[in-house]
DNA sequence: TCTACGTTGTACCGATCAGTACATAACCCG
DNA sequence: CGGGTTATGTACTGATCGGTACAACGTAGA
C-alpha cells in the first residue's frame, strides 16, 4: 500500500475540471488546493509558474488528447466517414454527454483568451481543418467542406452552451446526432 | 452644458460590456469604477446589492432587448420569414458582427450559471421557442421546428466562440449567412 | 437663503487573492 | 544505515477583493 502515488500528471485532469467549472479568473488557488488535495508547497513545486502554468499544461493536455483521438483519425483514417463518426463518439464521450463544458471555449469567451491566444486559436483551427479534410475526402468541394466544418465545430460549442444553460445533457446528445447526420448527407 | 447627466440607466450598457469581457468573476469592482467613471459611493447608491445586482440588471436589460427586438417579431410577425430575417439582422448588429460576445452564453459556461440559473435558462428557452414558432408558421412540423431552432441558436453561440477564438469577425458573419439560408430552405 | 435629498469621494473593513520562504518530512539509491 | 533529492505543510507577504460608513457636496424647492 503505497502512501501517495501523486505525480504531476495525476493532477492535470483535476486542474482541467477546476478551470472548466470556474474559468481561469474564478479558479482560486484555494479551490485548487482543496480539489487536488495538494498544498501550495506541492503545487508550486510541480508548477513553479503558478496558475498560468497550470492552465497552460491543461490546455496542452487537452490539445494532445484531441490531436490523437480526434484530429489524427479525421485526417488519416482511410474511411473518412468512419473518422467523422469516430469524432462524434469521442466528442460525446469527452464532454460527458454535455455535462462537461469545453475548457478552450470557456477561455475563448472572456479576457482569458488574450493570455492563451495562441493555444485557443490553434485548437479550433486544427479541429476545423482536420474535419474539413475528412469532408473533402467524402467528396465535398474545398470551400463547402471548410464551411461545413466550421458549422459543425460551432454547432458543438453552441450545443454545449445551450445544454448547460438548460441543464439538459440530452439536448447536447440530440444535437450531436443531427450534426452527424448532416455530415453524412453529402 | 449640464454637468453630469449620469443616471442609473446610463451605466447599464457599460456594465454589460465589462461583464462580457471579464466574465462575472473577473469583473472586479475596480474595473467597474474605472470603466464607468463612477466611484464606489455612486455605484452602491445605484446598486445597493453590489455586483450581483449589477449583473442581474444587465441580464434583465439584455432579456428586454431580445424580447422586443427579436423574440416578439419572431412570434408575432405576419410574415414568419421576415421575422426570421429580422432576427439575423438584429443578431449581427447586437453582437457587433462577432466582435462582441454573448453575455448570457459567458455566464452559462462557468459556475456563474448557478447564480443566475433562472435568467440564463429562460433567455435561451425563450429564444428557441420563439424561433421554433416562426419556423412552424413557415411549415415545419413541430418537432423539426424545435430541432432546427435549437441548431440555429446553438450555431449562433458557437459561431461567437469560434469567431472570437480566431479573432475573425468575418467568420461569424459568414456563419450567420449560412444559418439564415438553412431557415429558408423549408 | 435654508433645508432636504440625491449623489459622490474617501477612508476603512475583514477576507481572500496569488505567490514566496523555508524547515521538515518522505523517499530513493548506495 | 547514511545522504541527497523530492515533496510537502505552514507561515507569511503585499495586493486586491467586495462591501460599508460617513462626511461633504450639489441642486431643487420652499
Amino acid at each position: 500500500m503505497t502512501r501517495k502515488p501523486v505525480e504531476r500528471g495525476d493532477v492535470i485532469p483535476l486542474l482541467g475540471e477546476i478551470f472548466r467549472e470556474h474559468g481561469y479568473a474564478g479558479a482560486s488557488l484555494s479551490a485548487i488546493t482543496e480539489r487536488t488535495g495538494l498544498g501550495k508547497g506541492s503545487l508550486y513545486h510541480f508548477f513553479p509558474d503558478g496558475k498560468d502554468e497550470m492552465a497552460r499544461v491543461v490546455l496542452d493536455d487537452v490539445a494532445d488528447w484531441f490531436e490523437t483521438q480526434v484530429f489524427a483519425p479525421l485526417r488519416d483514417s482511410e474511411d473518412a466517414a468512419a473518422g467523422i463518426d469516430h469524432m462524434f463518439r469521442a466528442v460525446v464521450q469527452f464532454f460527458h454527454s454535455g455535462r462537461r463544458v469545453c475548457l478552450v471555449g470557456t477561455f475563448a469567451l472572456d479576457e482569458t483568451r488574450d493570455r492563451f491566444a495562441v493555444e485557443v486559436q490553434s485548437y479550433f483551427s486544427a479541429w476545423t481543418r482536420a474535419l474539413a479534410s475528412a469532408l473533402r475526402r467524402r467528396g465535398l468541394k474545398t470551400r463547402h467542406a471548410r464551411e461545413t466544418a466550421e458549422d459543425v465545430v460551432a454547432g458543438i460549442q453552441g450545443a454545449l452552451v445551450l445544454a448547460r444553460s438548460q441543464d439538459d445533457p440530452a439536448l447536447f446528445v440530440r444535437a450531436m446526432k443531427r450534426l452527424q447526420q448532416r455530415t453524412r448527407a453529402v
